[in-house]
DNA sequence: TCAAAAGTGTTTAGCATACACCCATGC
DNA sequence: GCATGGGTGTATGCTAAACACTTTTGA
């Protein structure tokens, strides 16, 4: 039974080279259809949604483990992430959580035995683009056999999830909003080339609130990273909008200055 | 030889009820005579001074282990408490970083054996009142063998530290300055009662930066959570200054409004 | 020619900064 | 009476918010 074999290998990989008790979970955020998203999966045999999650290994600095998971799971190399909460309470009951896959997938207790009961799990939020991810279960599969479903669900519909996910969410978005209030971290949401209102629209979901259109122009330009190109016509019987590309260097060198941390 | 005896007990507590490769430390800031402190402790027989760390229990939520192991070292019960970052590069070995303590205590391999070899640190910051810590190894030394001294030392006179624990001073000093400069959380360095120049003092010490008088005040009073009491002669040859007293029903009630946030 | 959306510039208000004089006290 | 440090109020400037008209385009 080959599926029965790549589960025990995922299990034998986990407990001999990952740091016991500690886990990642990350809360990937993505812009489709002026809905903000998030990334959810659901494990093999359990209603449970969950966040995507990832483990330490021995030899491994944690942010790199943190981003060789995300590559795993999303297939992005290139992303906006950061740590933004370390969760650590009692009710992060791994071995419980996992005892009901365990007994639907047919395993006994011993084949899952010596996984860490416990997990402190540290929270890391990312911001991506959304039409290059693809949420079907692919790579990520091969390596994560528990995985059934990856899929993307609108911040304000997010179910019931397992362990503290739901907070890690409401925290992953504060910090966010936060962030975005005084650091131009939006533009890893959008494609390369965007217009201004495109930009202002996901402002506006990020944060909940209209915002003055000549007014956030305005402070967009001031911040001297975004680079205008063409004009862009979509169609709509309206004047058409300039493209913006954001420029990552000069943005690189303005957070070097300092000039855009108004802390 | 009872103090062998009470090195292998407490090593036996930590393989046996405590959360395997997760660690906390801890960035214990206090204030006095104009100076920012920080507390440093050194272990038997290694010239390397550390923070003090701490272990999160089984059954523990890490919030409470937290304030337990803070407890456990400054007799402290009432502390500005935080978690800032988690500290997970692959430098941080302690098994590599008690060797040393080891050999020079006398015990062989085997007796340290079943120990985590890399912990992920959670790092804290606190803010307690210097006079109120007695940094004296007494309680914790029970608890905690390996100590030999507990000091408070100038931030800016730290000496090379174990592991990341310089990086983790300034992430912890930055993220002190940053909060200060937008919520009032300063007052838990201070006695009961104060006067605005001393507060004044303390956050020219923390910032780093001269404050002008009037701008202070005005902004401190203008958060409405600071209680005017008598006046208070020191001895001084001058105008005797208010004694002030944090409100801190004042306080709560101000934050649940996000009066003081200004994100 | 009309509706829908985008581009743009000026006025205004609020908050943070800059700044100076008088008062109490001990020597 | 003088030096030291503390208390207080006002003027100023800058940034963020409020606000309206013109332009392009497709139907």
């Amino acid at each position: 039974m080959e599926y029965r074999e790549r589960i025990l290998r995922f299990i034998e990989e986990i407990k001999t080279s990952c740091l016991p008790s500690v886990s990642m979970d990350f809360v990937v955020f993505g812009f489709h259809e002026g809905q903000l998203k998030v990334l959810l999966l659901k494990w093999q045999g359990v209603d449970t949604w969950m966040l995507p999650g990832g483990r330490v290994r021995m030899d491994e600095n944690m942010e790199d483990a943190a981003y060789r998971s995300l590559r795993e799971r999303t297939g992005l190399a290139e992303v906006f992430l950061q740590q933004f909460h370390t969760f650590g309470n009692v009710i992060r009951n791994t071995y419980y959580a996992m005892e009901e896959t365990r007994t639907k997938l047919g395993f006994s207790a011993e084949d899952f035995e010596g996984l860490p009961h416990r997990d402190i799990s540290v929270g890391f939020y990312a911001l991506v683009e959304y039409t290059k991810v693809n949420p079907t279960p692919g790579l990520e599969l091969a390596l994560d056999p528990f995985t059934e479903q990856i899929q993307w669900c609108n911040v304000e519909e997010v179910p019931q999830l397992l362990f503290d996910h739901n907070e890690m969410i409401q925290v992953a978005l504060k910090t966010l909003r936060r962030q975005l209030s005084y650091q131009p971290i939006g533009y890893t949401l959008l494609p390369d080339q965007f217009t201004m209102p495109q930009l202002q629209q996901l402002y506006e979901t990020i944060l909940g609130q209209r915002l003055d259109r000549r007014n956030f122009q305005k402070r967009m330009l001031s911040y001297g990273i975004l680079e205008r190109g063409e004009k862009f016509q979509n169609g709509g019987a309206y004047k058409a909008p300039y493209l913006y590309r954001f420029d990552r260097e000069k943005y690189q060198q303005a957070l070097a200055e300092e000039r855009l941390l108004v802390v």
